[in-house]
DNA sequence: CCATCAGACAGAGGTATGGC
DNA sequence: GCCATACCTCTGTCTGATGG
């Protein structure tokens, strides 16, 4: 791959640098909201100085769907990072239109020497919710989660390590529950025509807790057996099981690290909880059945969240890592692995 | 009352395709 | 080479019918 950029990654990134500019100035001067048609006014010319044939119907598009998006997305005063130094000096739309900005709560930059992560946060909307603005084309809670995780990310089409290094140093500020959003600004590009409202946001959750702790939780429990009819298979058996008995299933049983469907359901872990199932309700297959998609959903609500163990072993991910940069920087690199190739740019080696 | 099954349906994920 | 999109498959849900 060439270190070279292309004129198309030159737009992109200035597209973006201008929308995150914007998003700031925006967030601490909501009053700007008043100049809109000078924020798009200097945005195209902005834009005309990287590229001379921008198509600017499409811009015009672009910049009508982002900047409502984000005007609706952002609301209220932030918070005042503890931890986080400001992170840019300079907003465009500040300089251009000569506003006195005072960032306290987006683009907080921070660098962990600990953990020997840094980065920047895009907004702390509050100190239980973090917000990265995205430009591109949404991803799922599930995909999210996937590219973050040590375990999985090899496996996702875009590993990122930015939620788990995030949310890994975020997580010494608080206690409680971490609300990580992205937000996709230009995702409902389109939609407006069909009238559809498409969602412009994946919000993960990052529980400061192991998820052996909070499987045995009743917000899991009831999570397996609402939004379904009585008869539903899972349901009865839960029921049969009932909160209590599957409780104490849990913590009796340690829940193996597997993030697949189907590998979970080979585990010692998955037949014991079927053998239960059929102990509290008699032997059916819809019991069977029942404890199987049970099985799947706690999967799934592990796949869609993040948990203390995720950014322990991430932690130690990062550790192993600079230990073989170290191991390289003495022995010389191995030739098949580049360093372009790793996903661990953010790290910080010193 | 409860268990079982088949068939229709919806949503999510993965994959192949065609345009740039 | 990239990407967005359409299409296919898998999974789970719900309904209605049958039979204990």
């Amino acid at each position: 791959m060439s270190q070279l950029i292309s004129e198309a990654d030159d737009e992109k990134l200035k597209k973006g640098l201008l929308f995150h500019d914007f998003a700031e100035l925006y967030f601490n001067n909501p009053e700007i909201e008043e100049k809109l048609d000078k924020v798009k006014e200097i945005f195209i010319e902005e834009m005309r100085e990287v590229s001379d044939d921008i198509s600017l119907n499409q811009l015009e598009t672009e910049l009508d769907h982002g900047l409502k998006n984000l005007i609706k997305f952002i609301e209220g005063k932030g918070f005042s990072g503890n931890g986080y130094k400001t992170g840019s000096e300079e907003n465009i739309f500040a300089e251009a239109l000569e506003i006195d900005f005072e960032a306290s709560s987006t683009e907080m930059y921070f660098k962990n020497n600990d953990k020997r992560i840094k980065g920047k946060i895009d907004l702390i909307k509050d100190p239980h919710h973090l917000v990265d603005f995205k430009s591109g084309r949404k991803k799922s809670r599930k995909e999210v989660v996937k590219s973050t995780r040590v375990e999985t990310f090899e496996d996702s089409k875009f590993p990122d390590f930015q939620t788990l290094m995030y949310l890994s140093n975020h997580s010494e500020n608080v206690k409680g529950p971490i609300k990580f959003t992205y937000f996709y600004f230009l995702s409902d590009l389109g939609d407006s025509l069909v009238g559809k409202d498409s969602e412009t946001k994946t919000e993960i959750t990052f529980y400061l807790k192991t998820f052996q702790k909070k499987a045995s939780e009743t917000e899991l429990y009831e999570y397996l057996i609402k939004d379904v009819k009585k008869s539903n298979d899972r349901r009865r058996t839960l029921e049969a099981l009932g909160y209590t008995g599957y409780r104490d299933f849990i913590q009796e049983n340690k829940i193996p690290r597997v993030f697949d469907k189907e590998d979970f359901k080979e585990t010692e872990f998955a037949s014991k909880f079927i053998e239960r199932c059929i102990e509290a309700k008699g032997d059916y297959k819809y019991v069977k059945k029942g404890a199987e998609t049970a099985l799947n959903k706690i999967v799934e609500y592990r796949n869609t969240n993040l948990f203390q163990d995720d950014v322990e072993s991430f932690g130690e991910f990062v550790e192993e890592k600079i230990s073989e940069i170290q191991d390289y920087e003495e022995s010389g690199y191995p030739v098949k692995e580049k360093a372009s190739e790793l996903p661990m740019e953010d790290l910080i080696i010193e």
